[in-house]
DNA sequence: AAATCAAACTAACAAACGTTAGTTTTGTTA
DNA sequence: TAACAAAACTAACGTTTGTTAGTTTGATTT
């Protein structure tokens, strides 16, 4: 019973390689030994090393966006919401922290269309996320910060969980959302 | 009357296109072009592409130990320590946020030696800043939350603020600060 | 004018790069 | 067992990579 594609497995692992050490840095040749096979044999699966890069990062990117417009349908506070943004990020972290890293670091690197379908993407996501702080400013459920500081103290956190959510002795996701929800909202004091 | 090397200024130069497409993905003709001058001349300045990370990287991670070492000198308490490393932070960023990017991104790409002086540093400053944290819980200063969600928390925010920094129309920096600490501290509620 | 020196140059290198073409192996289906 | 398709292979390609060697330029000092 073979249940994922051989592209798939050879996305998936190139993502863990350029979790490592970047796009750039990591070779077809690489891959393909990662793989135990020879570099020329990736080419029957891929049309080439920047279509692993542009599939790992738009359907990732896609993902944000879909989270993004059900937290939005919902009936809720702009508090409640931001609070499921952050459920969603720590959600894609735990799940798909390689391809994260990939989006975080490497977008640049996509095909000039894909960059730019990216950055639109991403502009539009994070417009949604600030429109959301300003209604919780403007409903006087939020400080009345400068909503651009709110929104990359929030959204840093949340991009770069994935460089310490591995290493930090896994803590239980709950825990996590529990904790973060409360750091990133509440503060500390 | 010349003020700067010419080795300080290919690093210079070296550094901002490191941080538009990181390290690997930069030739050292793509540097010795941005300088007007054919890529074996820069040799006559530095040892090797190498040796350009490695500068940047290790000088910045030095600053950064001293600012701490500093701080931690001081007679304050462990809240208004951490208001004081958010600054630092913030200082640093405004007037090196090429090497910052590198100091990120790119700095297992230095050699091994290097490599292991940088995460011995990073590790020793981290260290240090969950110490202060642990202190301000310990006294009932800080809310009784997990002490790593804290750390990361903030230093994920204060690391990434490189990347928004410019393009937000060049905050004031003392409102940035002012902004930041509350957010950080005080949350957003 | 001769000597010095920093900083550029041309030319070339071996290695590594992404990718293509054509062929063989392997396991499944007719 | 013959046919087929998936997935591996070998061999090679043209480029780009970081770097070296040796030379020339141009300004400053002796």
């Amino acid at each position: 019973m073979k249940t994922t594609s051989r592209k798939a497995e050879i996305i998936a692992e190139a993502s863990q390689l350029f979790k490592e050490k970047g796009y750039s840095a990591v070779t077809v040749r690489d891959i393909a030994q990662a793989m135990g096979i020879k570099a020329a044999s990736l080419y029957n699966h891929i049309e080439g090393k920047q279509e692993i890069l542009s599939v790992l990062i738009l359907d990732l990117a896609k993902e944000f966006t879909s989270g993004m417009k059900n937290i939005q349908k919902m009936d809720n506070s702009p508090l409640q919401k931001i609070e499921k943004l952050i459920e969603l990020h720590i959600d894609i972290t735990v799940n798909q922290s390689e391809a994260l890293a990939a989006l975080n670091n490497d977008w640049m690197h996509m095909s000039e269309k894909d960059v730019s379908d990216f950055v639109t993407m991403r502009e539009r996501y994070e417009e949604n996320f600030r429109n959301i702080i300003k209604e919780g400013i403007a409903q006087g459920q939020l400080q009345p910060r400068h909503p651009e500081v709110i929104l990359f103290s929030i959204l840093s956190t949340l991009r770069t969980l994935y460089l310490w959510y591995q290493k930090r002795g896994k803590l239980d996701v709950n825990l996590l959302k529990r904790d973060m929800v409360a750091v990133l909202i509440r503060g500390i004091v």
